[in-house]
DNA sequence: GCAACCAGTTGCAATTTGCAATCAGATCGG
DNA sequence: CCGATCTGATTGCAAATTGCAACTGGTTGC
C-alpha cells in the first residue's frame, strides 16, 4: 500500500504524471496513435531509452492509465490503449501544448496541432476525445475523425515549412 | 547555451515544469500566497526540503517563471513574485485540479478550491489572473477578490469537515 | 535455417533526490 | 549589549532515479 505527500489534486496529479517522460508516451500513444513498444521507442523525437519506457509503460498500466493486452496474430506484440482517466487527460495536455506555445521555444509545425485543439474549444476536446474512445475503448464512432484534422494540418505545415526552406 | 529535446511544445513545457516539485511551489505562492523561503518550506504539506526548495526556486527564477527581490525592511529576506508566464499556468493547474479531483483519491476539502475553479470556467479564471497581476506585477486591481473567495470556501470545507467529524 | 524484429532486461556510471545537520548574517526581547 | 531566534540558504551523505549501451530469449518472414 503506498501512502500520499497530501490529498491535494495537483500534488497527486504530480505523483503520477510528474515527470519528464509520462506525458510524453501518453501523448504519442493519444496523438500518435503509437500502440507498440518500437513504435514507442523509435517513434518520438525526444529519444527516450528502452529501460525508461519499460518502466513507465509498465508504471502507467499500473496507475490505471493505459492497458496492455496481446496482438492477436503477433504472439509477442503487446498492444497498449488508453483508459477512460488517460482519455480525461485532452484538457490539461491541450493546456500543457497551449501554455508551451506561447511560453517556450515550440517550433511552427509542432505547435500547429496545438493551435488548432486550443482553437477549437472544449467541444472540440469532447469531439476528440469521443474518438479516442472509440479508438481505444472500442465504443460506437460518430462525427467526423478530429485525429485525421490535426495530422492533415500538421502535414500541410511540413510541406509549407519545406517548400519555404527549398524554394524552386 | 541549452539544447531541447525536441520542439514539441508539450515536450518544452515538460522541461520546465516536468517533475514533482516545481509546480508545487507555484501553486503555493499562486493560491496560498506565501512569499518567502520559510513560508514555502513549512507552509505546505507536502514537506519539500530545503535544498530542493532552493534549487527550484533558482531554477523558477532562471526559467522566467519567478522573481526575486529583496524584502524593504528586513534585509535578509527574499520576495518571489509570479512572473506572466507563471500567472498563465492558471488553466494550465486548473485542469490539473479537476484531473486529480476525478482521477486521484484528493480530500474533500483540498478539492474544493478546484471544484470553484473549474465550475468558474475562463471567465473565473480570467478573472484570477487578473488579481495575480495585480498582487505578482503590480498592475491596477478590479473587481472582486477570487483568492478571498477561494480562501473563504475552503475554510467552509474545513469547518464543515471538523464539525461533521466531533459534532457536539 | 536464418536474418530481422519483438518486447523488454541487465549492468553501470552519472545525476537527482531526500534527510539531517550546519551556516552566517539579521532581528528581537530584555 | 547579549543571547535566542529567525532568515535564506549550503553541505555531506545515502538512496533512488536516469540514461546509455549492450544483451536476451523468443517470434516472424522469407
Amino acid at each position: 500500500m503506498k501512502d500520499f505527500r497530501s490529498g491535494c489534486p495537483i500534488s497527486l496529479t504530480l505523483e503520477v504524471l510528474g515527470d519528464r517522460w509520462s506525458l510524453i508516451v501518453i501523448r504519442d500513444i493519444m496523438f500518435g496513435s503509437r500502440r507498440h513498444f518500437r513504435d514507442l521507442l523509435t517513434g518520438s523525437e525526444e529519444g527516450i531509452a528502452s529501460n525508461i519506457l519499460a518502466d513507465r509503460l509498465k508504471r502507467l498500466v499500473d496507475a490505471g492509465l493505459l492497458t496492455q493486452e496481446a496482438d492477436p496474430g503477433h504472439r509477442q506484440r503487446s498492444i497498449y490503449s488508453l483508459t477512460e482517466p488517460a482519455i480525461e487527460l485532452v484538457p490539461l495536455l491541450v493546456q500543457m501544448g497551449a501554455w508551451g506555445r506561447r511560453n517556450t521555444p515550440a517550433t511552427k509545425e509542432l505547435s500547429v496541432r496545438a493551435k488548432l485543439l486550443e482553437d477549437g474549444g472544449p467541444k472540440l476536446w469532447s469531439a476528440f476525445m469521443d474518438e479516442l474512445r472509440a479508438i481505444h475503448l472500442g465504443s460506437p464512432r460518430n462525427g467526423p475523425s478530429v485525429l485525421a484534422a490535426l495530422q492533415h494540418a500538421f502535414e500541410k505545415a511540413i510541406a509549407e515549412q519545406s517548400s519555404a526552406r527549398k524554394p524552386r
